[in-house]
DNA sequence: CCCGATTGTGAAGGCTCTGTGAACGCCGCC
DNA sequence: GGCGGCGTTCACAGAGCCTTCACAATCGGG
């Protein structure tokens, strides 16, 4: 499966749904720019009676540093709002529209979005690390980590289902000179289960006399 | 002026040309794509009773590697056509057209070559800078910045978000055969901090243990 | 059900890292 | 030669964070 389209508002126009599920799209709405977290390959944003609102939107993508298309889907009477802010979108469609005219356009923004590179994410379900940036969010919430808790929720998230000892954990975490207490990875494992929320503190389980374990491998989902 | 637009077929339809008048745009109508030479800001390219003449011209523009973006004009009827030819077009336009909507359209493409040619500027919200000139900007003020602070501030903004630890910004910004302290690093951030103002400061954000960061900053606000 | 082993939890200490002010030396210019 | 701008280094203080410890809670086996 591909990964999705960003729809907003929600719920979308019907017009818009039809032509999305004809298509086969993946796609999601969204109320606001905050919660998207992960890849998407675009963006499906329908301006309404309150401009202001749909480019917001396309406002707090640009912040959040997506870097993925933007098809506008905009009345003849608000052409005008497009003026100036052409930084806002990549393409829009007048509505009412003709289905192939969406279309077309949707099968273009894809194929756009197939030619621009996407950052370097490490994804478990709703948690997602970017590499780069050192950044951490879990549905779409930041999370504020700290170094070393990051270290080890990149380690422990890049070998879902993989039990690590504490030794391996020090040795591979800390580095191989580290010369600590195991109760140390208890520590860590405790905050980041805190900052991960209630709802998600599950990931990280514990296995007993071994050590911990992230999510679940492939085969037992 | 400014560089003009490429226009097919010789003549246009009339209802383009009109509108390329009333825009005031500079362009000139080619009937084959051999004899473009120079600069030229995009291609408008309306597509007739034989469709593989405009995808024609489309491919040969590729091939001449004008890397410029094109404009189709093109009927309802025609649209199944566009199916796999994503590589050959930049934005469509159904014919016949309403008057803003091209006009739109054209500016957008227009806006979009300005972004294409002038590499020159970085540009980040507020933060502007002139690569060329070796100015900068924020939020219209200029900046006072001095030859290493302009080096280190372009590098960061270059890649906004992404996190480069003190050994990288010696090295790539300093040069590679740099030998000094990593706390050079944080002074000039930090007479960068100040030059930027209390206000945009945080454009440069600390990762404990790991450097510093360009942007992206604050996910929620 | 009991008991030892193991892990969760909260707090405190101490260490590492960063911000900051100041000074030094280099260089070009007046 | 004096002077000012600039890059670099240093020392110090403060903040943030890692580690440790003691104790509570939980688990699992007999």
């Amino acid at each position: 499966m591909t990964e999705p389209l960003l729809v907003f508002p929600d719920p979308p126009p019907p017009e818009l749904v039809r032509t999305l599920d004809l298509g086969g799209y993946n796609w999601k709405a969204v109320s606001n720019a905050q919660e998207p977290e992960g890849r998407w390959l675009g963006a499906v944003v329908a301006v309404g009676e309150n401009p202001e609102d749909a480019f917001g939107f396309c406002r707090a993508l640009n912040r959040r540093g997506l870097d993925i298309p933007v098809l506008l889907l905009i009345s003849g009477t608000h052409l005008d709002e497009l003026e100036m802010r052409d930084d806002l979108y990549t393409d829009f469609c007048l509505t009412p529209f003709h289905q192939r005219e969406l279309e077309a356009r949707l099968g273009h923004l894809v194929w756009r979005s197939g030619t621009v590179l996407r950052p370097e994410l490490i994804e478990y379900g709703p948690l997602v690390l970017n590499v780069e940036t050192y950044q951490a969010s879990i549905t779409g919430r930041p999370l504020d980590l700290t170094y070393m808790e990051y270290e080890l929720l990149k380690f422990l998230a890049s070998s879902p289902g993989k039990v690590f000892t504490r030794e391996t954990l020090l040795s591979r975490v800390w580095g191989y000179d580290y010369f600590g207490g195991a109760r140390t990875v208890d520590v860590h494992v405790r905050r980041l289960r805190a900052k991960l929320g209630e709802e998600h503190a599950g990931l990280i389980t514990t296995v007993r006399s071994v050590g911990y374990r992230f999510g679940l491998s492939r085969w037992e989902r």
